[in-house]
DNA sequence: AGTTAAACGAGACGGTACGTCAAGTCTTTAT
DNA sequence: ATAAAGACTTGACGTACCGTCTCGTTTAACT
């Protein structure tokens, strides 16, 4: 039997647990207004289990995003339409955003300086990013095998652009792009220089 | 005789020191380890005088950025070569970042949520950003004046494409982009937009 | 008026304060069980408030005991009937027992180690003893006096021996000694050897 | 086979590794710096095996005691010379509070309370004092036989007088009484009063 | 010029959260 | 079946800043 309701989480278990526990209260107060001891609590585990695992909070919130990012469904099949696939991903990041991932890189980014670790920060873009261009890539890739954009698109600045600005407009305006701004992006700067014609 | 070396400060004399205090902090610690003891010390100021006039921290530095902005020679005269003088801003963009300025911005952006107040943080990012909005617009004016640049380019969202690629790069990488990347932004993105032909 | 009930308290009252709160902490719980957070509590008191004034628990109480120390009535005339003398001391030295005093010298003796500092343990053995030294010999002088005491009691080892019993007792038995046992003390060990016939 | 260098100890030689760690532990750090973690390890026990024999560190620190008071050789013969039997009882009694049933006790003086379990403090005290009564009481009687002490003297608060004036300079002072201590306690407080003449 | 009220520097204060430590409990693994 | 190992919850520790408040002192403005 595997009945372990009444019994004392450990190992994964209790690091699942910790990991809701910060999503919730990253969604609820937001990075700033984060207490270690209210994730603790929530998560009804002893501070000291926190620090175990995470030297501080930037480390605990990056480990819970991560968490986040891969138990999310990332599957993606082009259609072949590339304005409506990008505008598809485009609105899902747009969801993602308005979640505790989008605050967590909102602290990321509130504590991220030249001067820090930038092997560790260049990782975690790069974990951020990857996935995010090889779904653009591929969108981008469909186009060009029917004939709807440019070979020279797939340049990695053109293939990041979109997610970019979704970022930018993120961060600035404190919650993510609407569809109608979204609209704008594609139709003003992302689908002209990507289309064939 | 302006000897105030042993009189004490106040009012805007005051002010001023303190803003001066805080930029320097602020390029020296980064804004998420900026004290609000560490500014008044370094300006020989009581607390007091600092709450007195900025409710808390992230007031008193986007006070302080403004100071800064406004302290700034931002004049611009365009030389009709649109790449050369979107060039030039975006370097002078990229210094600015690379000072207290961009640390401030960068807090600005950590503290930043959906459900704080919009309106304060509207004004803000207008402040930010109308300059450079009439720089752009007035580089790209020049140009649709000597035929280089389409006239359609004059919508917000292309006028500000450049500064909002520079402020991505900034956030995410932790330091402004290098020259050659701001080369990349404008052949790649930026003027196959904005050119006519 | 010295009306400063509103005002905030600070220095010397504020010390007066938490005096009286580690004071009743200690007669409440006991040393062993005396918390800081709890006296700060009590105080109406930030922690920090205490730890400026005492690097740990062991000061503070040192500190308490000997704020109390000193509040107390020490006056004391001899009758110049010696048993009557030493008994009503005696019994004096128990009902300080019972209080935090006793708590105090509990956890003083309970942290005390041959190789802690000497000189501190020193001083603050001979702050106790002292007073009682000199109320022991003023009995003992008067039954010289009065010839009921032979003049070779005046020798600090015999001095000190009623209080050194009262203590002995004190720390084995964790209440103060008996009326009853006091006057055995008197009667068996004392009185024998301080008579003169 | 008797080979159990490499096999789990269990039962009483489990119980009796402890013991020693416990006591070595006490002598190296003290009581009030006594970590059951630390008494484990140097057991190379688990925690665990301590707490099913233990409530806690007072219980585990009480038994330790016991444990090598009935392991240290306690016959002892009169000589006669009453003065020589008690010094030399007394020596014995500062050598064992220099070590770790010193620091024992001055931990269970440390953690007595009036409101503690009386009966368990009083079978503590006695199993302290019965061995020495027996022991003084031994002297007194022999030299009760030889006329040298008062028959009065066998009362047990006289009894009881030197091994207390023992404890009370040990728990006082941080340290055992030294000899020329011991012989001004013999001279001028002990002898005078069972001495027969 | 002398007086007065405001502004100021210094820093003590009540308080919150930090990151650490050890206590005592519980689970797993090895003997 | 029992012990070793050590992960876990709990709660106090002592520290660091926060934002407020009090104290004298300095300065500007007004008798």
């Amino acid at each position: 039997m595997t009945d372990s309701t009444a019994s004392r989480r450990r190992g994964d278990d209790l690091e699942r647990a910790i990991f809701e526990a910060a999503l919730e209260e990253l969604a609820e107060v937001g990075y700033a207004n984060l207490r270690m001891e209210a994730v603790a609590a929530r998560a009804k585990a002893g501070k000291a289990s926190l620090y175990k695992r995470w030297p501080d909070r930037a480390h605990l919130i990056r480990a819970a995003a991560r968490y986040k990012a891969t138990n999310v469904d990332t599957a993606f099949e082009p259609s072949g339409d590339v304005r409506a696939d990008m505008k598809r991903v485009m609105l899902r990041i747009a969801e993602n955003q308005a979640g505790p991932s989008g605050e967590a890189m909102r602290g990321w980014v509130g504590e991220l300086r030249a001067t820090s670790d930038e092997e560790e920060a260049e990782k975690i873009r790069e974990a951020i990013e990857q996935p995010r261009i090889r779904v653009f890539a591929k969108i981008l890739e469909t186009g060009i095998a029917n004939g709807t954009v440019r070979p020279e698109a797939l340049h990695p600045r053109i293939v990041n652009l979109a997610p970019n600005l979704m970022t930018q407009a993120f961060l600035m305006k404190g919650r993510p792009a609407s569809e109608a701004i979204i609209d704008e992006m594609l139709d003003m700067i992302v689908l002209p220089l990507v289309s064939s014609d």
